[in-house]
DNA sequence: TGAATAGTGTCTCTCAGACACTATTAG
DNA sequence: CTAATAGTGTCTGAGAGACACTATTCA
């Protein structure tokens, strides 16, 4: 914030402030969100993402982490948390002027959310369902934009691991991706690209014991947070 | 925002909301942001972004887009405006609690902004000495990642001819590169892959007149907003 | 004419995609 | 053995970079 000079700090139109979070996972094979279910107006009945107001003292990042641990009960620490977008409209809330900033998390497939305090319901919907139905407030604009910056990112950043559990196959994690994108890889290229990709996975001791066929070599996430060079999305 | 049914829209922490301004030029082959200096405490003298607060019924945007049309006295229709992420540490500024939205504007070379009421003054300053130098609030970590978000989005879109003028040849368009990567690109290599990108410039029925050498095809911006393939930038 | 800048041709290397092929497990 | 999945080899075509070359202007 930068300020005139004629500045003064006690005048300023008041705002709320709260956060929303865009909690994606990956459950049989459909890239899922976690929504709650509006009990009271506006939008009864809607889904709605989890979230709430920011505290007077709380960063904003830190509210965003906190509303994450309740809602899912997992710890936060393995789950990528980052800024999305921040939403203003006057009147995105009928009843008063609210700023929400939303935030992406990308998690894996995590228990059924318990129920908190019994005062709502938290659940896992695919979010091609999701952008079919209406929403609670302005929030199927704020999912696409998450989906859409989750896509991406698969791009050029090794955050596919974080749907995927500790140790992992490449095909699951190319599971990933064409959940992710909504399209095919071809497995022996994917393979390659993935292993050339330096710091993206690192073998295991371990293999994974399949249902049939081969075992598969089991891998952990790398150091490398970027892909360099990217992984290019299909055109679709 | 989604709310526990226990939620009370009277009762809530009030918030400070404001926007700031990235806004980038080139300006004699250099990167330049629009900086006003401040004239009272905290950070009496150091250089911070312009900004204000968001008025009660005012979109994000449009604050945004209103202090772009007074700081830089153009038609804003022609500068690109996107915002770039929200900042809202309990401490990022001593007087009270305070959110800034901030966004990125991309713009040809203006003219030296007009003084606005005689209360303050903006100035364009170079990035690479602005990121040396104490800037107000957070306002280096908001120049930072407004300059990485600039340099990204050239890789693939076609954002590049923001900074340019309504008609431009492919050398200042390989300037605009060169500036905002901090490299040298081979002209005969761009030319051919601007060329090749559908929809990224068109050409015009003029040439430049340049003071030596060939003429040279002026080109005006293209439909096209995304790049595909994008750019490669290179490792430096 | 030469200096300067615009623009073309072309070679090479890397990488992505296609896909045939081999390897290892269960039954 | 077959079915199924993991993993390898290899060809091809597109694109990036390097750089020699031609074209058009001014003085």
């Amino acid at each position: 914030m930068s300020l005139e000079d004629s500045y003064d700090p006690k005048q300023f139109p008041p705002f709320a402030v709260t956060v929303d979070l865009v909690i994606l996972t990956i459950r049989q094979a459909r890239l899922c969100a976690l929504m709650v279910r509006r009990t009271a107006p506006p939008f009864r009945d809607c889904l709605a993402f989890p979230g709430g107001f920011v505290a007077q003292g709380e960063g904003l990042e830190a509210a965003a982490r906190g509303k994450l641990a309740t809602k899912t009960g997992v710890s936060t620490a393995a789950i990528h948390l980052e800024q999305l977008q921040t939403y203003g409209a006057p009147d995105r809330d009928p009843r008063m002027r609210v700023v929400s900033v939303a935030y992406l998390a990308l998690a894996a497939d995590l228990p059924e959310p318990t129920v908190e305090g019994d005062s709502f319901r938290a659940q896992w919907c695919p979010v091609d369902e999701l952008l079919e139905s209406e929403l609670a407030f302005d929030h199927k604009t704020i999912l696409r934009d998450g989906v859409s910056r989750a896509r991406g990112k698969l791009e050029y950043t090794t955050l596919a691991t974080c749907f995927c559990p500790a140790e992992f196959t490449l095909a699951q994690l190319r599971d990933v991706y064409e959940t992710v994108w909504g399209c095919l890889l071809d497995a022996p290229n994917f393979r390659r690209k993935v292993l050339a990709a330096d710091g993206f996975v690192v073998p295991t001791a371990r293999s994974a014991a399949p249902d049939k066929g081969r075992p598969a070599q089991l891998y952990r996430p790398g150091e490398a947070s970027a892909l360099q060079p990217p992984f290019k999305r299909p055109p679709s």
